[in-house]
DNA sequence: CTGAAAGCGCTTACAG
DNA sequence: CTGAAAGCGCTTACAG
């Protein structure tokens, strides 16, 4: 049993499928007798217009592609549920397409532009400069409008909506500094994140400000392999202060720290970023960066709405506000 | 400059656009030469199939819905991850349809059928059986192939991949009251999950099965409220045993418990449930009941293939194994 | 306010 | 092996 179309609605409600149309699209139009005829007919019938032949007519598929590369990262997660709210708002549709690291982006790209969506967000912190310009100039030359989340860009000409990690990092270490710490490290992914970088390069000008050396240690993310390069760590180094630029990393060091008899705060005081569920799971409670991931998934999937309007948009680069959130791994 | 079109390729190459067509879906049907000038002309042109139009001509949208109510947790998003990695191996999209849990079920069922869909994954232990069966009842009858993940249903007839979480709370349980322990507590949460439901069966067996008295804990998933809830615990009962059905839940008790002077695993053996990052970042080391999350998602979406392929599958409903991950939260 | 008609960009029998 | 034609289920000027 094949579902009703647009004809049927139309020749039980004895109109012509235009009419229905228009009550669907513009019911304004319908004389108000007509409108609720047909509208009766259309639950009758339990019509649903079919969203890929609208698609194809209409040239709008009110779908959005998301780019992404780790969807089982928290942060990820998170901002996705933010433009699935606000997608949920406008009645857009969201279409996942993962991207592997190894993979040519313009691979993903391809079949983005198949796909006929509205819109395209990209979530990717990944991605490097010179990718970040090939999606935008392919983007550009298909007529797609879209908005980069959660990425850092010195082009002001691409629309983005981040934190600004680098005075995020900057003012943390300052906080540290402040407590008369002199031997702060930051911890650091091995692998190259453009948020990472920024964070690096922010904790680096407080270090030389206040005349301190400026030491960063790269790990892996992975916790387990974490542990062996941190045991490693106290045996030779000073240190009296420890940033991580992701909670789980600034954690398994402090749990490290304290198995090697540190007390913290008191000979080492440690803070992270993202301000994850993680950070009040342990003990203690780890000073955080509170990231509004969330607000970057919303606000940038409200900026790609009014992209595709074709509204007015006073900015096209958004960068919402960070916070602090002190807890007891620091003084 | 709008996009290249099949009959734009027909018309560079000198064939008609059913050949196009075919070259694209059925090489083997059209001469090697044909074929070979047609691709020259496909990259030449930068033509990219319309997926729409396709989708409307063939009937067949290569697209998968799936249905979620909170993508921001872990599980789910790590389900996810698995989804999209076979999705992309067998060429599906992958669109997804959140769901709140205020909202009527069948709503969103609305639009997944509107949204021609050629499969529907649906996540969500939130479901009550009977919405279970309300979403088993629509897709049939439009006859659209579904496979649920992750999920508890008796019926038999529903395609679904899972854990047996009975046996595996069962497990558990069991493994603590053969270390002598006595009064073991399951921590279980406040809001009804069909899988708690299951491990909560499980535990219950195991105690009765020991002549003990099984003693469920309810509390909400939220960290800062069950540390208030956990307090009040430890004031005023025995206890020397914990299971919660979330990682989480299990670390803010240990952690509330070490706090109040109990000794883990000494005095209080505690177990989770999941096998999270947090397992690891706790102290002591939370012992955890390993779910292959990842593997639910990766085998319900190559179940679902099997089934928009009308191919035969022996079981419609697949048991995924659970290992307990032992760690020092037990002994 | 409503209808007839063209068209969106494909696929798919049907002929040849 | 290839082409002409119908059709997928809508939207959208254009008339009236």
């Amino acid at each position: 049993m094949r579902n009703a179309t647009i004809y049927d609605v139309a020749g039980v409600a004895g109109v012509s499928l235009a009419t229905v149309s228009r009550v669907l699209n513009n019911p304004e139009k319908v004389k108000t007798e007509t409108r609720e005829r047909v509208l009766k007919v259309i639950k009758e019938l339990g019509y649903r217009p079919n969203v890929i032949a609208r698609g194809l007519a209409s040239r709008k598929t009110t779908t959005v592609g998301v780019v992404i590369s780790d969807i089982t990262r928290a942060s990820v997660a998170e901002m996705l549920g933010g433009i699935l709210d606000i997608a949920k708002k406008y009645n857009y549709s969201i279409k996942i397409f993962p991207f592997d690291e190894e993979e040519d982006v313009m691979d993903a790209l391809y079949n983005i532009v198949a796909e006929q969506v509205d819109g395209v967000l990209c979530l990717d912190d990944e991605l490097s400069t010179k990718q970040m310009d090939d999606v935008k100039r392919t983007l550009e030359s298909n007529n797609i409008p879209f908005v980069f989340g959660n990425v850092y860009s010195s082009n002001p000409e691409i629309p983005l909506v981040t934190v600004d990690y680098e005075r995020a990092a900057y003012e943390l270490t300052k906080a540290m500094i402040k407590d008369n710490r002199k031997n702060i490290y930051l911890l650091s992914t091995a692998r190259k994140y453009m948020v990472n970088d920024q964070k690096e390069a922010g904790y680096t000008k407080a270090m030389k400000e206040a005349r301190l050396e400026a030491k960063i240690f790269r790990t892996s993310g992975d916790v387990s392999i974490n542990m062996a390069h941190f045991e490693e760590f106290f045996k030779d180094k000073k240190i009296d202060g420890a940033i991580g630029v992701r909670d789980s990393i600034a954690i398994s060091f402090m749990n490290i720290a304290q198995e090697n008899g540190l007390s913290i705060p008191r000979d080492l005081a440690v803070a992270g970023f993202q301000n994850t569920k993680y950070s009040v799971l342990s003990r203690p409670n780890l000073t955080s960066l509170d990231i509004p991931v969330y607000d970057i998934g919303a606000v940038s999937m409200r900026l790609l709405t009014k992209l595709m309007n074709q509204e007015e948009v006073d900015s096209q680069s958004i960068v919402l506000p960070h916070h602090i959130i002190k807890r007891n791994s620091t003084n």
